[in-house]
Order: C-alpha cells, then sequence, then structure tokens
RNA sequence: GGGCACGUAGCUCAGCGGGAGAGCACUUCCUUGACAUGGAAGGGGUCGCAAGUUCAAUCCUUGCCGUGCCCACCA
C-alpha cells in the first residue's frame, strides 16, 4: 500500500540508482533506432547547480526522455569544461590562504595542484545533476581537457593556422589588470558609471597664453597623449591644424592633426589622442603617424614613461593627483558631471585597460560566412525563431576572436619559438623540433608559447571532440549532427556561433538542427539572481524541500516561450502539492482494488464515464506529444495538469464511486481495470517532465519492467469518444448548475435535498443513465422526471435551476427568500439578453452573413439559438417567481 | 544610436482574428473513508493608448506611452 504523502527525498536516490544501474541512459550506437542526440552544454568544473542549470537541464531531460520512450536511441551527452579563468581563480584563492601563490609554485606544480582539486572536487556539478534527475548517458562523460579533446583542440589550431584563420597579431586587447590576461570583446561588461568630463586646457606651442581645450573622462591617459585630434572643416581650429600643443605635465610637444573622428559638437570639440590607451585613438594614431606611448604596466600603475612624480601610482589615483595639478597650474578649464560606459572584466570586475600587446587571433569573419549561411537557409534552425536576428546580427558584424589568455590552466597554445622568433605551430613538441630543425638545417632548442586558448575555442569544438573526433569513430557518424542544443540566450554568442563556425568548418555539417533557445530565471520580482542581491534561489535547497519532480514541474509549467520566469518558492510548493494529488489518486486507486490487467482493451469499454476517460487520455496523449515537439513545455505541462486534476481527480475518480462501491460486477470490474490503465497511461506520458513520482508510482501499479524505458504510449483514433465526450460534458455542466444554485441560496452542502427535472428527452435520457453520479456529487435525495405543466408551484422553499434542454427543480428545506432567487435569475437574464443582442446584431449583418466562413456563421446561429431557449427558461422561472 | 521582447483579473502568466482563461491570492461554506499539500461555490478584467486593415480585432499593421534585455558608442 501506498503510504499517504509521497515523500520524495526518500526515494528519488533510490531510483535515479535503479536507473543508472539498468543502463537506461546509455545511447545504443550499435542498434538500428534512429538516433536523437542533445549534446549538455558543459557547465564549469566548478560551478554548482543554479536555477538556470535547473530549467536548462530539466527541459534537455524532458526531450531525451520522450524521445528514448518514442523509440529513439537517445543519446545525451554529458560533460564539464575545464573553465580557465573561473578555475585558475579558484585554487588560486585557495593558494592565498596558504599565503602562497601561483608563481611560488611554477606553471607545473600549480597546474597539478588544479587538476588535484578536479579530482577531487571537480564531480560537484554532476551530483548535482544526478539529484534534478538529469538522465545523461554518463558512462560518455567528457571534460574539456581530456586527452581526445585536447588532441581537437590542437589539431583545429594547427589547420586554423595552417589555412590563415588564425594569426599572430600585435594590437590593443582589453587587458584585465586583476588577471594579468587579455580576453575577448565578449567578455567585456559595460556599466554606466557616473563620473566627470574634465576640460583641460594644453598651451599652444610658441605662444603664451594661448591653449587648445580639450575634453576627457580619463585625465590618467593624458600622460600617454601623442596629438589631438579637430575635424578638418571645424572652423574654430583651422589655423590650428599642423601646429603643436606642448602636453602640460610631461612637456612633451605633440602636433595638432586633422581628423574626422572629431566631433565638433561633442566636448570642446577637440579631442586628445592616446593610441596606446583607446581604440579610437589607436586607429586615429596610425592615420597620422603618432607614437604609441604607453603608460601603463600590467597592473595598470603608471610606468617609467611618466614624469617621476606619477611612477608606480595607480590609475585612479594618478587620476586625482594629475587634475589636482592641472588645476595647480590653471590648466583646468572646467568640470561637468557626465554618465559614461565604463568596461569591466566579466570574471574579475576590474576595470579593464586597453593594452598594445601580442595575441592569438581567430579570422571569425571568414569562418561566420558557413554558419550564417546554414541559418539562412534553414540547415539549423532558432526557436523562438526570432533569435536568428540576435545571431545573423552579431555574425555579420563579427570582429577577430582573440583567442590567447595569459593564464595558466587551459590547453597551452601548440606554437613554439625558434632561436630568431620563428613560429613553429604543430600539433605536439616533436613535429615542432622537427620542423625547427628543417627549417634550420640543424636541431634547435624551441620555446613554447606560454599562452592558453580561451576556454570557449575547445568548447566550441564540443559537438564533435566529445564523439571522437578527429578519428572517424562510429558515434561521430551516427550522433552527429546533434537535434537540438538547448541553451539560454546569454551564450548564442560565446558558444552557439562559435560551434556553429567550428562545426561547419570541420565537420562539414552544421552542429545541430534546432537551437531552443530558453528564458532566463529571475526573482519573484524580475530581478536577475546574483550572490551580491542575495536574492538566489537555490535549487537543491527546493529539491530537498519538495522533490525534484515538483522544481522540474515548476520550471516546466513556466518555460513560455520568450518570456522570463519569475519564480518563488510558493510556486513550487503549488505543484508540489500537483504531485501529491497524483499520488492520493493512485493511492486510492490500489485501496479500491484498481489492478492492471494483462490484456485490457480500452477501446472495449462499455461504462460511459470509462469510454470518456479513456478518450479524456488519448486526447491529452496527443496534446502532450504535440507541445513537447513543438518546444511548448508549458502547454504539456499545463495540458498534464489539468487532465490530472480537473479531469481524472475531480470528475472521473468521483463518477466511479458508486460503480465500486455498487453490486454490478461486471461495470466494478471494467471500471478498476479503467482507472489502472489509465493511471499507467498517465504516468507515462507525465515521466518526462516528473521522472521519479511516476516512476514510484509505476513500480507500485506495474511492478516490473521500469517506466523509463518504457514505450511512450500510442492508441487507435477510434479510442476518441465524441459521444462520451459530450454526455459526460453535460453531466459535469448540470452538476456544476446545480452546485451554483446550492451555494448561491446558502443550501447547507451536507443536506441532501430533492428535485425534479423537466426536461427534453435527450437530457433525460442522459440524466437517468448518471442518476446515482448527479445525486452524489450534487448531493440530491431524488432526482425524478416530471412533464414540464406538472413543475411543482414555487413554495418559497424551491430553486429553479436552467440547464441544457430543461429545468431542474430544487426543494429546499428550509426557506429561501424569494427576492434574492429573482434577483439571481434576471441577473443571469441579462447577461444572456446582452449575448441574444450581441449574436443577433451579428447575424443580422449581411456583410457577416456573406463574408464570414459558413461554418462560423451556423455556430452563431447555434449559439443564438442556445441562448433564446435559455432566455426563454429564465423569463418563465422568473414569471413563476412573480406568480406565487 | 541600432536591435529584440514585453504591457491581458490583486500577483505570476497562458491564449491570439469570430463565446475573455489558468495557477496563486481573496471571500463564503465543508473534519462526506484518496488527498485540508484537500473539496464546493464566488467576486474581480473598457486584454497599455490611438488610428488603420477586416463582415468581425485582445489577437494583424502603424504610431504613441511604459517596462525589460542585447549590441554599439559617447573625447
Amino acid at each position: 500500500m501506498l503510504d499517504k504523502t509521497y515523500r520524495p527525498a526518500e526515494v528519488e536516490r533510490e531510483i535515479y540508482g535503479a536507473w543508472e544501474r539498468s543502463g537506461a541512459f546509455a545511447c545504443r550506437s550499435d542498434s538500428s533506432a534512429t538516433p536523437y542526440t542533445i549534446m549538455m552544454p558543459p557547465p564549469n568544473v566548478t560551478g554548482s547547480l543554479h536555477i538556470g542549470h535547473a530549467l536548462n537541464f530539466t527541459l534537455q531531460d524532458i526531450l531525451i526522455r520522450y524521445h528514448r520512450m518514442r523509440g529513439f536511441d537517445a543519446l545525451w551527452q554529458p560533460g564539464t569544461d575545464h573553465a580557465g579563468i573561473a578555475t585558475q581563480m579558484m585554487v588560486e584563492r585557495q593558494l592565498e590562504l596558504e599565503q602562497s601563490n601561483r608563481h611560488k609554485l611554477g606553471r607545473d606544480a600549480f597546474v597539478e595542484r588544479v587538476w588535484r582539486w578536479k579530482a577531487e572536487s571537480g564531480g560537484a556539478i554532476t551530483r548535482q545533476l544526478r539529484a534534478l534527475g538529469a538522465s545523461a548517458d554518463w558512462s560518455r562523460e567528457r571534460f574539456t581537457m581530456d586527452e581526445g579533446l585536447s588532441a581537437a583542440v590542437r589539431k583545429v589550431f594547427v589547420e586554423l593556422y595552417k589555412q590563415r584563420l588564425i594569426y599572430r597579431d600585435k594590437r590593443l586587447v582589453n587587458w584585465d589588470p586583476k588577471l594579468h590576461t587579455g580576453i575577448s570583446d565578449l567578455e567585456v561588461e559595460n556599466h554606466e558609471t557616473k563620473g566627470s568630463l574634465w576640460y583641460f586646457k594644453y598651451p599652444i606651442d610658441g605662444e603664451t597664453g594661448a591653449f587648445i581645450i580639450v575634453a576627457t573622462t580619463r585625465p590618467e591617459t593624458m600622460l600617454g597623449d601623442t596629438g589631438v585630434a579637430v575635424h578638418p572643416e571645424d572652423e574654430r581650429y583651422q589655423q590650428l591644424i599642423g601646429r603643436h600643443v606642448i602636453l602640460p605635465l610631461v612637456g612633451r610637444r605633440i602636433p595638432i592633426v586633422a581628423d574626422t573622428y572629431a566631433d565638433p559638437a561633442t566636448g570642446s570639440g577637440a579631442v586628445k589622442i592616446t593610441p596606446a590607451h583607446d581604440f579610437n585613438d589607436f586607429e586615429v594614431g596610425r592615420r597620422h603617424e603618432l607614437p604609441l606611448v604607453n603608460v601603463f604596466d600590467a597592473d595598470a600603475k603608471l610606468n617609467d614613461e611618466v614624469p617621476a612624480a606619477y611612477r608606480g601610482l595607480d590609475r585612479f589615483v594618478a587620476r586625482k593627483q594629475i587634475v589636482a595639478d592641472m588645476e595647480a597650474l590653471g590648466l583646468v578649464e572646467k568640470i561637468e558631471p557626465h554618465t559614461l560606459m565604463v568596461p569591466h572584466g566579466d570574471r574579475s570586475g576590474a576595470v579593464l585597460e586597453p593594452r598594445l600587446t601580442d595575441q592569438w587571433y581567430c579570422n571569425a569573419a571568414e569562418l561566420a560566412k558557413a554558419a550564417i549561411a546554414a541559418v539562412e537557409t534553414g540547415r539549423t534552425v532558432f526557436v523562438p525563431k526570432n533569435w536568428e536576428n540576435t545571431f545573423f546580427e552579431w555574425m555579420r558584424n563579427i570582429q577577430p576572436w582573440n583567442i590567447s589568455r595569459q593564464l595558466w590552466w587551459g590547453h597551452q597554445i601548440p606554437a613554439w619559438y625558434g632561436p630568431d622568433g620563428t613560429i613553429f605551430v604543430e600539433e605536439s613538441e616533436e613535429q615542432a623540433l622537427a620542423s625547427a630543425a628543417a627549417h634550420y638545417g640543424k636541431p634547435v632548442g624551441l620555446v613554447r608559447d606560454p599562452d592558453v586558448l580561451d576556454t570557449w575555442f575547445s568548447s566550441a569544438l564540443w559537438p564533435f571532440s566529445t564523439l571522437g573526433w578527429p578519428d572517424p569513430t562510429r558515434e561521430l557518424r551516427r550522433y552527429y549532427p546533434t537535434d537540438v542544443l538547448v541553451t539560454g540566450f546569454d551564450i548564442i554568442f560565446f558558444w552557439v556561433a562559435r560551434m556553429m563556425m567550428m562545426g561547419c568548418k570541420f565537420m562539414d555539417d552544421v552542429p545541430f538542427r534546432t537551437v531552443y533557445i530558453h528564458a532566463l530565471v529571475r526573482d519573484e520580482r524580475g530581478q536577475k539572481m546574483s550572490k551580491t542581491k542575495g536574492n538566489v534561489i537555490d535549487p537543491l535547497e527546493l529539491i530537498e524541500r519538495f522533490g525534484a519532480d515538483a522544481l522540474r514541474f515548476t520550471l516546466t509549467a513556466l518555460a513560455a516561450q520568450g518570456r522570463d520566469i519569475k519564480l518563488a518558492a510558493s510556486r513550487v510548493e503549488g505543484y508540489r502539492n500537483f504531485i501529491t494529488k497524483l499520488w492520493n489518486a493512485a493511492r486510492y486507486a490500489q485501496m479500491n482494488g484498481c489492478t492492471l490487467v494483462a490484456d485490457f482493451d480500452p477501446s472495449g469499454c462499455k461504462v460511459m464515464v470509462n469510454r470518456w476517460i479513456v478518450g479524456a487520455i488519448a486526447e491529452t496523449n496527443t496534446r502532450v506529444a504535440q507541445a513537447i515537439d513543438e518546444y511548448k513545455f508549458n502547454e504539456a505541462a499545463r495540458v498534464l495538469y489539468q487532465f490530472i486534476w480537473g479531469t481524472f481527480c475531480d470528475w472521473y475518480l468521483e463518477f466511479t464511486k458508486p460503480i465500486l462501491s455498487g453490486s454490478d460486477e461486471g461495470m466494478k470490474a471494467e471500471t478498476r481495470a479503467t482507472t489502472a490503465w489509465v493511471l499507467g497511461e498517465t504516468v507515462h506520458l507525465l515521466h518526462p517532465i516528473a521522472p521519479f513520482v511516476t516512476e514510484e508510482l509505476w513500480k507500485h501499479f506495474a511492478g516490473r519492467d521500469m517506466l523509463i524505458a518504457a514505450r511512450w504510449p500510442s492508441y487507435e483514433a477510434a479510442l476518441l469518444d465524441p459521444d462520451a465526450m459530450a454526455e459526460m460534458n453535460g453531466v459535469v455542466a448540470l452538476i456544476s448548475a446545480i452546485r451554483t444554485a446550492r451555494s448561491e441560496m446558502n443550501v447547507p452542502a451536507a443536506s441532501e435535498i430533492a428535485a425534479v427535472h423537466a426536461v427534453g428527452a435527450a437530457s433525460a435520457a442522459r440524466i437517468a443513465r448518471h442518476q446515482e453520479q448527479i445525486r452524489r456529487l450534487a448531493r440530491l435525495k431524488d432526482l425524478a422526471p416530471v412533464a414540464a405543466a406538472k413543475l411543482p408551484a414555487l413554495t418559497g422553499k424551491s430553486v429553479q435551476v436552467l440547464v441544457e434542454g430543461g429545468t431542474v427543480f430544487l426543494d429546499v428545506a428550509d426557506t429561501i427568500d424569494l427576492a434574492k432567487e429573482r434577483v439571481r435569475l434576471i441577473k443571469e437574464a441579462a447577461a444572456v439578453d446582452a449575448e441574444i443582442e450581441k449574436i443577433a446584431g451579428k447575424l443580422e449583418n449581411q456583410q457577416f452573413i456573406t463574408r464570414a466562413k459558413p461554418e462560423v456563421v451556423e455556430e452563431q446561429r447555434e449559439r443564438l439559438d442556445d441562448a433564446r431557449a435559455a432566455a426563454e427558461r429564465l423569463r418563465t422561472a422568473i414569471s413563476r417567481i412573480g406568480a406565487s
């Protein structure tokens, strides 16, 4: 017997273990089934499960479980990402606690230390994924720094280098002074910051008391100024073009140049040019051959290029000092408040500095061409489709991708330098040495490039490197291209676009047919969750409190396309109640001896309610399947919720109670079998979303093969029974109408009252067939047919209920307020009259008759007839009150 | 500045050319043997505003107002 309440914590671990042991998660690469593949976006090895992961992995698990049940050879390829910067930072923090640092350790020992950390603590995230119920093929788990994946990285790097799609370049890069590494444009986060705009006076060379005014938001960079630019057509400055200024504090003589970059309408119209510390200035400097004066060191402290007074100062300290010194010299014209966008590193949060360095770049614009074409031609589609715009927008304006990082943890760049600086890019040191020997005509020593690759470089290869590429494995042939990628919009550029580029380049085909972009999970007020705000909702805590199924169902129910999810614990609680409801329904069925009957044929049901529920589950199946096929996860959840709670529990189980407690053994047997069968089907349909509770229930009912390995039900169309549907809907409407009347007339729910009805033949037959159910659910002592003319007189102790095809007359024990009853009926009549007027108006419109679709016109006619009949009955009822 | 969304019941959101929906919250009633993590009933909305298209607009188009996000840039 099932426990009174479902305790998820107790069963989930056990069930997960059973699934894993059964081998149900594993793909079957030797089977003849059609493959269905999802590449799991590898979470950072340092990560722990956050609510965004929970959504992401729940949706993938739904797709995988659903397709597995549909008979596909489902592969959900899991793994983790080495997350260069994040992981290195984490281990460095540990070293800090030990009063050590990576430099004391040395590179090899440090990398060794990171590997040790990974071995000891790197599995947290995958354990948490298991707690969520993720049915990934753990036997195929990969790590982006596994030997195989690293070999793929080296091969791709070497091939792109040889095709000149990877190259080394010296240009300004976004430099993180805290992490001491360059990063890519994508890793820059601009934050609006309140600052100032300082107007400085630069003295004109050769004149006294003549100045040109430049405005700046970053005074500290003036030490690196090597020019001043004005617009060539700016009349104010015509006579100054070609002349020079003496850079204050430094004393350097720098030219005034004409360049269209200077905007006459901005600031003073003249702009100071610091080519080594500003991306725009760099270009201007290049056009006018201005020298680059780098004034910062790697920490963004002022270096020896600046006057002694400023050397070694932090850039922000220097800013204050410079402003003070300029003011002392009387060279500050004015200071205006100014808000500007300041670039920060997405990992360190440090304010970035543009810095001139040698870095490795990837020609993304070239690689993007095939990826763009693939989306244009629909070989890969985005769901929702509007994300394609975002993809195109970025891909069509893509900049060179800085792929080198000045870190120690990651894939070290396979490039070696000879004594004269010649670069040898090879897949191994041996090959590099051989190439060098051939190049120099003798063996030479080489120095390897110390940099590592951007983490996203290796994850870009994930869809094929995990399948064994570059070896032509069976898995690679079978599972590539994958079916769908499920991810958040925040990594379209970081990851999706790059996988597209690399897949098209090295596999000659897209990495996935569909990209499903899901929402962002926010807190209940719509704020982005963050540790600093303290509004983080921990999925593991929710799993502990409510169970994994409740969390999964909640996220699924809220996962509407194109809208962010606002999550609150109370919502999870609500869906936990839903899980409990299902559990109790099953418990009830079990208590009533409802057991699965081996040769049960649902299409052979004779009892109307059974035919009805069987048809309803068939319809539910179709709707759930369609919703999942269309990635409308919220729709699938809604349909199931409504069926289980609103149809099966609220009505079917109530309808069948008289049968189960009755004496007709045939009906009883059929009903028990049907109840068990419907429950069995229900847990199948719900399993992808709520795998644990359904598996547990299935165990109790079927006691044999696990649900995870079961087939998705398919039914004959004949199971849908429109007659049963119409009949039971009518009964439901009748009961609801009586209940409403009782409630409004304050008839106590406990009191059984007598009723008679005067309705048409069809409705009368229906009432007769479901007499017992109606009496039970509407709490009637009796419900007898009577001729319309012989309806009892209103005594002040009765209520009239208008139903389809007639009137039900309720005999109320206590006196009711006739005036109130009259008001009730008049209110109802007014609503019906309004509807009649609306529909009649429509039908009188000749344009409507001729131009609307015939079935629409017919539908409106029927509605009008119904409304008129209802109005007629209401009028009769009202007049009967008036007469009494 | 460019782009993408979103404004529907108190809240969170579905729906999307012909009858305004759900969950939660709220009010009233109910310890009826599956379930109080429950049952029954109810109140509550000019579907942001304005034009247009249409026989018909919450739904399509345009504009406006408001909100959010992404990208770029502002010396």
